[in-house]
DNA sequence: TGACCCGCTGACACCGGTGTCCAAGATCAA
DNA sequence: TTGATCTTGGACACCGGTGTCAGCGGGTCA
């Protein structure tokens, strides 16, 4: 990093280092040799660059195809130092999840593709005290273009209010309405557990179970209200004590299927709001002999990996991570009304639920 | 991103926009601004930012007093202009792993935790015809600091010696040693699949049968030939009809345990080169009905969370990942002889294994 | 005491872009 | 044809840092 060049104590007269630094970086075209080259100055090219109207067509051709020939491509770091913004979007996660993080990751960077964007992961502790001290440091320091939030951290205000009031734009990913459109892509949850509760209730169970995710968590809600919801369609009620609180841990399932199916008169099904608590009640069941889908029918929710690894493959709900990543860069990207258009989460029926015996 | 005022049509004189623009970013102090209250030059500040040691101490002090006052850090675009450099480091992959990807991304940031350094993510396709051009561009846009290259395309040689041409530092995370250690984290294949082949010839199996990487991959030949130099210290061979080719993928583990499971003497114990192989095996051992491990030992690797929600859980081989990824930060952050060191690939041992029946 | 050297400091140019403003050329009305 | 207006493009400053090099004060040596 230290580049001054210490004074050699005798020489006076150093030989001038011949060429080529330390790093050959094979010096790359700048805007000022395609000014030259077009014969023009160095802000038509800016101009043809940012598409202003204040350029010909004439000349806006000599200098497009110069800059192609040359494969010129602007530099990043001067153009937002001159822009006072970079062009670098930050993913702020705090996620267990790791299959859902690195699709977003794919999909965030399908919705940049080509538009000279790049992506800075970002995770982090929302427990943390500092985190909102940390993520505003994150977003002036590389006078970040964008913010996208995962769940759950995208339903902290105080985070959001704190990028609002920094003027950095933000699309929060989540699975309720908290805010205006622009802002948020959400994932609707509700649609996806509307449609396992009715698989539920058609398939004539009704002792079902409901294993649901960390009090705070505003999925817990929408799981929840949803699944009400789909099996109200059928004449159906939660019973209170067949609902357990969890916490999206394969651990918290384990325990929650254990209060469930100790119950006198005990489920016939089990909706675990996620794939991991699923897993869980899988344990619990195996360990209590019940076989699944027969004695239990069990739903998860994400289509992760372990879904369909678990024996017999769980029945889940998948939500479109890549669509909903499109969507969410889409939104950033100012000028995009780009309506990227996010399907529904929906109802994978595998061989983890069947009709309950009677 | 069109900031020039066009011109209005006939109001000569607008009055001025009076304030705060459209990102009020709440104007963060410079170097100017440092040095104005320090009493110097900027370059004065520069040296104490960068640890030059031609500052007297006190005026290092002084400024640093300041410079702590105001809660001042440069900014990172300004910098790298300067410094012909980014403080970006590029995380390349292909990896199907997505708990891999995301544990390492978080090793990484411990790595590089305080220095200033963000993590750009750049996913890609190994089989993509325009990898190594595609890689080229990312890096020289963004004049990265340094580039991590994850497996399976750290392998690729014709990549790293594009970075060597660029000048660009990089760091191979691998499972075998491809380059000098500098710029290259090792993980060490051999010695994890050495001990589940000595645990499960412990156990008393004899017919072992193996699932192997695909062709083409380093850690499929470091995990066989692990696994076969255990074996050999129980004066065990693998017999080469117990060998099946598979691809890392769920499905191919299904293949690879058909094959094996279907042979007249079949195995009693099966070694799958990671989980979602293994997760396969499971299921054919299902289908078939052979109960694990009475009928079937099981052995992956990776410790991804699908093993420990199989039933049985699965005993497998998990490697040190997060400290992979601080030693492969810290080899990147030049001046760092830095030895974090990477501890072994290590035999987790579930349920999955047992002695054979006999 | 003067010549010299040394260590520290700052003025200045520069990295590679963009915003502002003005001048030159083109267009149009009188 | 001339003057007014509009269009187009360029000179210049600036974004916030770093490299270069000259200058300055103080110590050493003859």
């Amino acid at each position: 990093m230290r580049h001054e060049k210490q004074r050699s104590a005798k020489v006076a007269t150093e030989r001038p280092e011949v060429s080529a630094g330390p790093s050959v970086t094979g010096r790359r075209s700048t805007i000022n040799d395609i000014a030259r080259l077009a014969n023009v100055s160095k802000k038509t090219v800016s101009r043809v660059i940012n598409q202003s109207p204040l350029v010909t067509e004439g000349t806006r051709e000599r200098v497009s195809l110069i800059i192609r020939q040359y494969g010129y491509e602007p530099d990043p770091q001067a153009r937002g130092l001159a822009f006072r913004r970079s062009f670098l979007i930050g993913l702020v996660y705090d996620n267990p999840n790791a299959q859902f993080v690195v699709t977003m990751q794919q999909g965030l960077l399908d919705g940049v593709r080509g538009s000279g964007f790049e992506l800075v992961v970002h995770p982090c502790n929302r427990q943390s005290k500092t985190l909102v001290a940390d993520v505003r440091a994150f977003a002036q320091r590389q006078k970040l273009y964008g913010v996208v939030l995962l769940p759950p951290i995208s339903e902290n205000n105080a985070l959001t209010s704190m990028l609002d009031e920094l003027g950095c734009r933000y699309v929060r990913v989540a699975s309720a309405v908290l805010d205006v459109p622009a802002k948020l892509v959400v994932s609707n949850d509700r649609i996806g557990t509307a449609e396992a509760a009715r698989h539920l209730a058609a398939l004539g169970h009704t002792r079902i179970g409901l294993i649901e995710g960390p009090i705070g968590f505003r999925s817990r809600i929408e799981r929840r209200e949803g699944f009400e919801a789909g099996l109200a369609e059928h004449d159906l009620k939660l019973a209170k004590e067949y609902c357990v609180d969890g916490a999206y841990t394969f651990d918290s399932g384990i325990e929650g299927a254990r209060k469930l199916l100790s119950l006198k008169n005990r489920p016939t099904a089990i909706f675990a709001c996620n794939d991991e608590m699923a897993a869980g009640v899988y344990q619990v069941a195996r360990e209590m002999g019940l076989s699944i889908p027969e004695d239990l029918s069990i739903v998860g929710f994400d289509d992760t990996p372990v879904s369909s690894r678990l024996w017999p493959p769980l029945t889940t709900i998948r939500w479109p991570i890549v669509e909903m990543g499109r969507s969410a860069a889409a939104k950033l990207l100012e000028g995009a009304e780009s309506d990227v258009t996010v399907p529904e989460a929906k109802l994978i029926v595998r061989n983890s639920t069947a009709p309950p015996k009677r």
